[in-house]
Order: C-alpha cells, then structure tokens, then sequence
DNA sequence: ATTGTCACG
DNA sequence: ACGTACGTGACAATT
C-alpha cells in the first residue's frame, strides 16, 4: 500500500517580506540585493532536506502572487491601496525568488488575478479531497482558516522563521476561535496594511470576543440592535455591510482552477547543476560547500551525482545570466556601439534585461539638472559592452543635417520598461543628476545603485594625503582601475571654444559617453563587494542609497522665492553700501578697493597706525571680522563702517543679487544641487546655490529667509532637532549630569553654567554655551582662551572643571582617539566611517588638526545619519497620514523644510515631530530624547 | 587657482 | 617655532 502522501505549498511571496527585514542586506558579486532570496534559498534547501523523512513532502510547489490587481479589487477598488511600496533593495529580489526556485528545479505557481492565498487553499483542499495531508509554510494569519481536517486528509501550516507548527490550538490560541471561525474575526478587525475596512473601533481584542459569545459574524451583526446602548453597539450597525464586504475579502477562493496538477509537484532529485550555478552566481558559497562537501543537502543530489564545480561559462549557457566574476581587460574605447536604429536599441535593452544589472549615464546640454537638455544616454552591460545612444545630436541649427539618430520620444518609450523595472539594477555614478534628468523626461529610475555614494561610503575621509580622496569618475578610475579617462574639455574643449555635447560628432561622443557607462560598471563590480568586506553595506544600504531618490525629489520641488522682495532689498543695501563707501574713503583720506583684504590692511596699519600682527604666510595684514572688532572696540570708526560695508556686500553679493538669478525660469523656484559626498563626515553639502547658508543670526540677514516662500494657501514649516550634537555627546560619552538635563528639558547651556561657575547668568551662560561648542569640536586651550577672553591657563583649569563635572567626555575623547589610531578611522553610531590619514602626522599641527575632527567627526556624523534617515523615512509616514502631498523642500544639518497646505499643518505636525524623534530607532536606542521644535509661517523667516 | 572673508549648522 | 574649535560653499580680489 502506497505510504501518506504529503503536499508542501510554499507561500513564496509573504516569506520573502519577512526574510528581507529579519536579514542583512547581503548582495552578490554583481551588487544585486540578495538578502532576502538568500533566507528564501536556504529555507528550500530546509524543505527539500526533509524529503526523506517521515513527516516530509512528497510533492512540493512554490505559490507566488501574480503582479497587478486581483479580482477583490473588483469587489473593493481600495483593497491594498494602502500597501507602501517595498524597498528599493527589495525589488529586484522578486524575480530571483522564481530564479531560486527554478535553480531547485521546483514547480513555482503564479495566477494573474488571484493572490497567492488563494491558490493555496484551492491547491490545499483538493490535495485534502484526495486524501494527502498538507502543510502550508508561511505564517499568514488569513491561511490559518484553512487549518484543520479536510475530506480525507488534514492541513497545518509551518512557520519556519520561528520553526512553529500550527495546528488548531495555535490558531485558537491566537483567536480564540477555531480555524473555521477566522474569516469572521478577520472580517470584523480588518487589516490596515491589506486596506480590508472592518469596523470601526474594533481590533482582534473586540473582534474575537464579538465572534465567541455570538458565534459568527451573522449572529453578532444580528444581535447588535439588542446590545445595551454603546459606540460599540453603533458601529456595528451602522458599518454592518463594510463588515460583510470585509468577510467576503478575506475569504479565500478555494476552487480556482488548478493551473498546474498536483502529480506535477512529486518531488524527484534536485539536479545539482542548476542549483550549482544559482549558488553560484549569487556567491552564496557557504551552500556551496555543503553541496560539494559529502554530508551536503539537499542529500539525495549530492550521493547519486556529486556536484562538479560549473564553470562561469557553463552557468552562463545555462539560464543566460552574465558570469560572476567579470573579466577585467584593458577599457578600449573601440569597441562601443553607436545605436542609431530602433532595431539595435531593441538588443541593448534586452541584453541589460538578460544582464541584469546596467550601468547607464546620460549625456545632457548644461551641468544643471533641473535645466539640461537630454542628448544621449549610455549603457553598459559589462567591461567594454557598452554602448551610446545619441539622441539629440546636431544642435540647435533646424536646417543643418543632423545625424542618423533615434527619435527621443520613441527611444525613451522603450528605455522606460528597462530604467523602471524591479528586475534590472541601474548603476549611475552620481546617479542623482541622471535620476533628476530622467524623472524631467517621465521616468522614474530604480532601482538604482551610486558608485559614488558607495565610494565615499567606503573611503570618506581617505587619500587626503596624496592619492586624491574624492569620489568623481575620473578620480574613480584612476585609483581602482588605473585608467585615465576622456576628460569632457578633451570632447567639448573648454573656455570660448567649448561646445555642447550635442554638437560632438557621433564616433567621438560614443567613445567619451560609453567609457562613463563602461567605467561605471566596473566600479561597481569593485566597489560592491567592498560594502560587505569593509562593513560600510548598513549605512550604504539604509541610509545613504535610500536617500538618493529622496533628495532628487527635494531638487526637483525647490522653493519658491519671492524675487520682488529680494530685489528690493538689493536696492537698499546698495544705497547704503555707496554711502559707506564714501565715509570710508573719506576717513582713509583716499579712495581704494575696500573688498581688497591687502588693500584695507595697508591703510588701517600702515597709514592709520592702527595696530595689528601680520599673517605669516603671505606677510599680509589680517582684517577678519574678529580684528575689525577690536579695533572698533577701540574706538576706530573705520573699523565699524568697513564692518558694516562687509555685512552688506555679503548679503547683496551672495544672497540678494545671486538669489534672484538662480531662480529657474521653467518653474520659477530655486533648486539647490545637494551633494551626498560634499562633507567626510556623512553631512550633506549644498551649492548652487547653497541654501544651507542662508542668513538667519542678525536682523538685516534674517530678511533674506522672509523672502522664501510658500505658494498661495500653503505655508513654510520648519522642524529643527534642539541641540542634537551636545544631545549625542550626552549619550555617546555617558555623561550623567547632561543625560538628566536633557531627559528633563532643562536648558543645558544653564545647566552646564550651574555646573561650572554655580550660578547663572548672562555672562556664565554664554561662557558655558561656549564651552559646550568647545567640546564637541575637539578642545584646546589655546582655542578656548581666544574665544572667552581669557588666559590659557585660565581656559586650562575650566577644561579641568568640565571633565570633572561632566565624567564620561573626557574617557571619550580618550577612547575615540584610541580608536583612530588603532583603526585608521573614526566610526558613527551608525556604522559610518570617517578616515583620518593624517592622525599620526609628525606634523604637530597636522596631527592636532586630525585629534580636533576625529573628536567631531562621530557626533556630527551620527547627527547626519539620524537626519538622513528621517528622511529617508519621511514620504512614506506622510502618505501613510493622507499627507502624501506634503513637500519636503530643505534640509540645513538639522532642519527639514516643508511646504504644505496651510490646513494641514497640525497633522503634517504630528507625521514630521514622530518621524524626527524617531529616526535612531531601532537601529540604535539613545538614552536622551531627541527634541524637535517645529514652527510655520508665510515665509522661512516666519517659521522660525 | 588661491586667498581671505563670512554666511550657515 | 609654530598656532589652534568641527563641518561646509560663495564671492571678490589677486596671483
């Protein structure tokens, strides 16, 4: 008599959410995220391992959700509508989990337009009726209605995260009713993340006990109009139907057809070579070695055919897939293709789609994102597969002939499946500029990969002493692949001669254009496995990659400035600064430059016979903002005006004038250019024009914020972290008396005062706020004697005094100096790593200068990472609150700038405080609070 | 291209 | 003998 049949059907799709978020980001050697195919891989070779034992399959399939819509959208439109889109280095891991699949040689199900659950429970219960048992391996609380005895046989379901059978007692354990009863508690509790409406105020408390005194949904419906008078009594029978709607939803359909039958799912030998290639390919060589190594599994494979070692070529032949590891020849720029017709276009797409991963770089007609023309974009699929397609070359004269090229609209509707699909990683270096082009052309790229992210990820900080720290291209490839590439003045020229991009001829944009894509490809592929190598994957993956389509979105948006407002300003600034400028030539008794630091320096030492030390380097006088001071303190009234000259100049020069030119004339706002890369300590930078110096601290510059605005009916809001460095130091070097003062709200410059000279005022608090700065910017003396006026020894005993009521900083400084030095660089809470070559300078100052930022550098650091993650975390929370249309503008180290409709400023309030507060969690739990102080206004000056 | 200065956190 | 607070970017003058 033939033994108990047993079917295994695997919910594929649920568990690869799971294994996503309970496993690293690992990747394989082609960068591609593998976290989650990798606990999927190993949870099949689990599976398949028990084929031989007693309570093991025989007959096993995989059950995946086809994309698109399913038939309960038909009966509900919003069903699953408010599911966030997965992570991005999620994506491109679903069509591996069919890839795995396959490489086990197992049967992969999938139905457009019904989910996995329901072929599940189809396949489980005509398994039942012929009398097999069945388990279902996942954890999904709506397949537990199906457990339990059905026909002939039973079915149970396997948890394998948690190594948990359930059977009904699990069930009833975690509904209190039987399997059967399920769908009723599920219907009136309803489910946030599927969108399944329920009733209201009804959670799984309410909802089970509802179904257990009445025993079904009908009965409690039925009976509210009975129940003593309640909101509870309301709800029900007001929201009666949505509960009927919500039962019909979460009912699962068990008689869909069967795609496949089940005798298709007889489990046989797993042939090893498929598999092997899988692994292979993915670098998963810890299961490698257990297929190769004797007692490998799954074990049938391994004792009839001992796996061979599968050549990169044979895993090649096998499933199309490119070799793992690339075969790095010389870059020649010969042999890239020129793509000039639709049909040529058609093979490059489908070789990135075979490839998987592309590199790609667009060509364009300015540096400005927000205003270049697009001319070309560039591929590569591997070292020197690469390829240019010019798209609009010739320039602007309509009666020159123009080259044979693809017409853009028609090229960039077949290149769009390719940039937007899950399936296939685009790599771009810099690849924000190209993401914000691209989305200008309506294309959203993803996902998407950044050498240069990765590269400052792994080296911020490094080869300032010599080898060129920075994380351009050119600098890129000089350093990892030892080749100089085209400079673009060595294509375009350079100065008057220069000429757009679209004006090369076609053989030499090709060789320029495909030696970016080329280059880009190729750092990739050294630059990945670093991430994991070196311990930079978390803070690349989590943070800084995340980020990147967050901040072109900040780009795109700009904000609004009211040029009018600026222009006037300008006008009175300018009259003011003419009228100090013949004061000052009138009291130097001569006219010169007064923006020339040489030239007022002679004056005032040399002919005025004002005091003052020579700079020794260039043996000029110095006139900076601190000796100007001194001298107006006393009593040179040239000092005082050149001071207020100063002021002026920089706020018409640099804001004023310069605002109302980098106002963009298609949208009329200002886009900023942020640099992920911009600052070694993980902060971003800003330019073009920086809006992260915008004048605040005096009155006359303050002005200038009044002049970013919001739109009509909406308003600037502005959401600051209070005192997040000093609040980090607290907790990074434990100190007690700070933890307190920041856990009770206490304003902790007094504090420290109290702490340092026992009263406070003014002048000890000011003194104390100094102090406080002086610490986490690496203290000295020296430095600290300059800034309060006081002796060094002075400074040295107030030093003593800070260490000794604040323990905790001073065996930090120690230790994060240690460290350095042991290791080479400094690291964030967050696992970012900040690089200081020159901490054992012999050079005194040198080394000092390193001691001072490597003090600094986790603090601010960790501040940039937790801004960056709320960021990153930012949208999503809003959309999640009906807020999607919120905008997030600017970010300035520790504001975030929003604008928004002005009625919805308390609900975006609560969004951004909650997402701010919380952006260490769970990575990291602080032992302070992080404080957010938020405020709206008209302009960015208001909503201070 | 470099220097000095000054705007911000 | 030196010269001292951390991290940025822009502008004007000067080389």
């Amino acid at each position: 008599m033939e033994s108990k049949q047993h079917l295994y059907l695997v919910d594929g799709s649920a568990y690869i959410f799971r294994a996503y978020h309970r496993l690293p980001p690992l990747t394989n050697p082609l960068g591609v995220p593998v976290g989650a195919v990798y606990g999927y891989t190993t949870m099949l070779w689990r599976l398949a391992d028990d084929l031989n034992k007693a309570e093991g399959p025989t007959h096993l399939a995989v059950i995946l959700d086809a994309s698109g819509k399913s038939f309960r959208n038909e009966i509900y439109p919003e069903y699953k509508a408010n599911r966030p889109p997965p992570p991005e280095d999620l994506k491109p891991q679903f069509p591996l989990i069919r890839d795995a699949t396959r490489a086990f040689s197992l049967p992969c199900i999938e139905e457009p337009g019904l989910e996995a659950d329901d072929l599940i429970a189809s396949y489980a219960r005509a398994a039942c009726e012929r009398g097999w048992d069945v388990t279902i391996v996942s954890s999904d609380k709506d397949l537990m209605q199906l457990v339990g005895p059905h026909a002939g046989g039973r079915i149970e379901m396997l948890d394998t995260m948690k190594n948990q059978r359930i059977e009904e007692p699990e069930v009833e354990e975690k509904f209190g009713v039987p399997p059967t009863l399920v769908g009723d508690v599920l219907a009136l509790m309803g489910d946030a993340v599927d969108n399944v409406p329920g009733i209201r105020g009804i959670g799984p408390k309410t909802a089970t006990k509802l179904i257990q005194e009445h025993g079904s949904l009908e009965a409690a419906l039925a009976a509210a109009p009975g129940m003593k008078p309640s909101k509870l009594r309301d709800n029900l029978i007001e929201h009666a139907e949505m509960a009927r709607l919500s039962r019909v939803l979460v009912a699962l359909k068990e008689d869909c057809a069967l795609p496949v039958p089940l005798d298709d799912f007889k489990l046989g030998e797993i042939p090893p070579a498929p598999l092997t290639a899988f692994l292979e390919e993915h670098g998963f060589t810890s299961l490698l070695k257990r297929l190769d190594g004797g007692r490998g599994s799954p074990e049938r494979k391994t004792q009839l055919n001992p796996a061979k070692p599968v050549t990169a070529g044979a895993a090649q032949a096998a499933d199309g897939a490119r070799q793992p590891l690339p075969d790095m020849s010389a870059v020649d720029r010969s042999a890239y293709a020129c793509v000039q017709t639709l049909d040529d276009l058609d093979q490059w797409i489908a070789r990135a789609f075979a490839a998987r991963v592309v590199a790609f770089d667009t060509e364009t007609s300015a540096l400005d994102a927000m205003r270049a023309e697009l001319v070309g974009i560039s591929l590569a699929t591997g070292p020197n597969q690469a390829c240019y397609i010019p798209l609009a070359h010739g320039g602007t004269d309509m009666f020159a002939e123009k080259p044979q090229q693809i017409d853009r609209a028609a090229a960039l509707a077949r290149l769009k499946p390719l940039l937007e699909s899950d399936a296939v990683l685009k790599i771009g270096q810099n690849a924000k500029y190209d993401l914000n082009v691209m989305a200008r052309y309506g294309i959203a790229v993803a996902p998407l990969d950044d050498t240069m992210v990765m590269s400052f990820d792994l080296d911020a900080g490094r080869g300032e002493d010599g080898i060129g720290g920075g994380h351009g291209m050119d600098e890129l490839a000089a350093r990892h692949l030892g080749h100089t590439t085209l400079a673009f003045k060595d294509v375009c020229g350079t100065g008057k001669k220069a000429i757009p991009f679209g004006e090369v001829p076609l053989d030499r944009a090709t060789e320029y254009a495909g030696e970016d894509a080329d280059v880009t490809w190729r750092l990739h592929a050294l630059l990945r496995p670093r991430l994991s190598s070196e311990g930079a994957t978390r803070v690349y993956e989590r943070v800084d990659r995340p980020l990147v389509p967050v901040v072109a979105q900040m780009e795109r948006h700009g904000i609004k400035v009211d040029r009018e407002r600026l222009a006037s300003l300008s006008a009175t600034f300018a009259a003011e600064i003419a009228k100090l400028e013949g004061e000052i030539h009138t009291l130097a008794g001569q006219e010169f430059t007064i923006g020339s630091p040489k030239q007022l320096g002679e004056i005032l030492f040399d002919k005025l016979g004002y005091k003052g030390g020579k700079k020794g380097k260039t043996g000029q006088y110095s006139t900076d903002q601190s000796v100007l001071e001194r001298l107006a303190g006393e009593g040179a009234e040239m000092a005082t005006k050149v001071l207020e000259w100063r002021q002026l100049s920089k706020l018409r020069s640099t804001y004023t004038e310069a605002l109302q030119a980098a106002i963009n004339p298609d949208t009329g706002r200002v886009h900023t250019s942020y640099s992920l890369v911009g600052a070694q300590t993980g902060r971003l930078s800003s330019t073009e024009p920086n809006l992260q110096n915008i004048p605040i601290r005096t009155e006359l510059g303050r002005q200038i914020r009044d002049a970013f605005v919001a739109e009509p009916g909406n308003v600037i809001l502005a959401a600051d972290y209070s005192q997040i460095e000093l609040r980090l130091a607290a907790h990074m070097a434990d100190v007690p008396a700070l933890k307190e003062a920041f856990a009770e709200g206490q304003d902790i410059h007094a504090r420290t005062a109290l702490e340092m000279f026992g009263e406070v005022n003014r002048d000890t608090r000011g003194r104390a706020k100094t102090i406080n700065f002086a610490i986490l910017y690496g203290i000295s003396r020296w430095g600290l004697a300059g800034r309060l006026g006081v002796s060094s020894d002075e400074a040295q005993a107030m030093i003593d005094r800070y260490f000794e009521r604040f323990p905790g900083i001073r065996a930090y400084i120690h230790s994060t100096l240690e460290s350095v030095r042991t290791n080479g660089y400094s690291e964030t809470l967050f696992g970012r790593k900040c690089w200081f070559p020159r901490i054992g300078s012999s050079n005194p100052n040198e080394r000092m200068g390193s001691e001072r930022a490597a003090i600094n550098a986790p603090i601010q650091g960790t501040s940039a990472d937790i801004i960056k993650r709320a960021m990153v975390r930012m949208m999503p929370a809003l959309e999640a609150a009906g807020l999607g249309h919120v905008r997030m503008l600017l970010q300035v180290h520790d504001e975030l700038v929003f604008e928004l409709p002005e009625g919805d400023v308390a609900a975006a309030s609560d969004v951004i405080r909650n997402v701010m507060a919380g952006a260490a969690q769970p990575a990291v739990t602080l032992s302070i609070p992080l404080g957010v102080e938020i405020g709206t206004g008209p302009s960015w000056g208001a909503a201070h």
